[in-house]
DNA sequence: AATATTTATCGTAAAAATACGATAAATGAA
DNA sequence: TTCATTTATCGTATTTTTACGATAAATATT
């Protein structure tokens, strides 16, 4: 019974975990560079570079929404996604905090 | 089919996706922390820690020892984990190196 | 109005992840 | 030698992820 216990951890390991599950994937990592390189909102473009189907492409996009690290608005016929730099930062500062603990605990270590 | 079409991405997405997915747990997060705090490789200790069963702790250590993020020595009835710092490192130099590029398209971001 | 285009969602299938009890393997203690 | 301790692995069940085809929904285009 896969009863995901994610509740008796801390908070910080939870967010920082799911932050990490969502990007635990190279189509989404790939999606990420693709948004973050067009200067304007991209659309269907996605689907294009990304060499998965159009419905998966899909599924990986609502992941990454889900996560809170793109935005998107429909717009039409065609949507229009970006990244959430607020988010991405916030990432970002979360893993640095992280890799500062860690490393704290370098100078005793023993191997 | 779920069919893993991994090989269709390039080998830094493939590289900073098996990181981030190896983080993408707080019981492994947990994991890693606990190893950084002690200044000798740890045994047991990690079992009592975790609110998990013995079993699933062992299985979430496997995953870390996969993904390089500790080393795991035998050592009769105890075993000896301790985190595996180059790995740590060479995984935070990639993160930055996708945060920098990401952070390159802000830039000329239009949201 | 009819057709084409774009994208989300549904249904489905297979694989992987999560979790645990039971057990085996290895060693230390009695 | 026998028993206790520790930890990996096996077997199993459930959930989640991954992937795709088909379809629906919304809007251009003709």
């Amino acid at each position: 019974m896969a009863i995901h216990k994610l509740e008796e951890f801390g908070k910080k390991e939870q967010h920082l975990a799911s932050f990490a599950k969502a990007m635990g994937h190279p189509a989404r990592i790939a999606i990420l560079k693709v948004l973050a390189q067009r200067s304007e909102c991209v659309c269907g473009e996605i689907v294009n570079v990304i060499p998965l189907a159009q419905a998966t492409v899909s599924q990986h996009l609502k992941a990454l929404k889900e996560a809170d690290l793109i935005q998107g608005t429909i717009d039409g016929p065609k949507s229009c996604y970006c990244i959430n730099w607020k988010t991405i930062e916030k990432f970002y500062t979360e893993f640095n905090t992280l890799f500062s603990k860690l490393q704290e605990g370098k100078l005793k270590s023993c191997c």
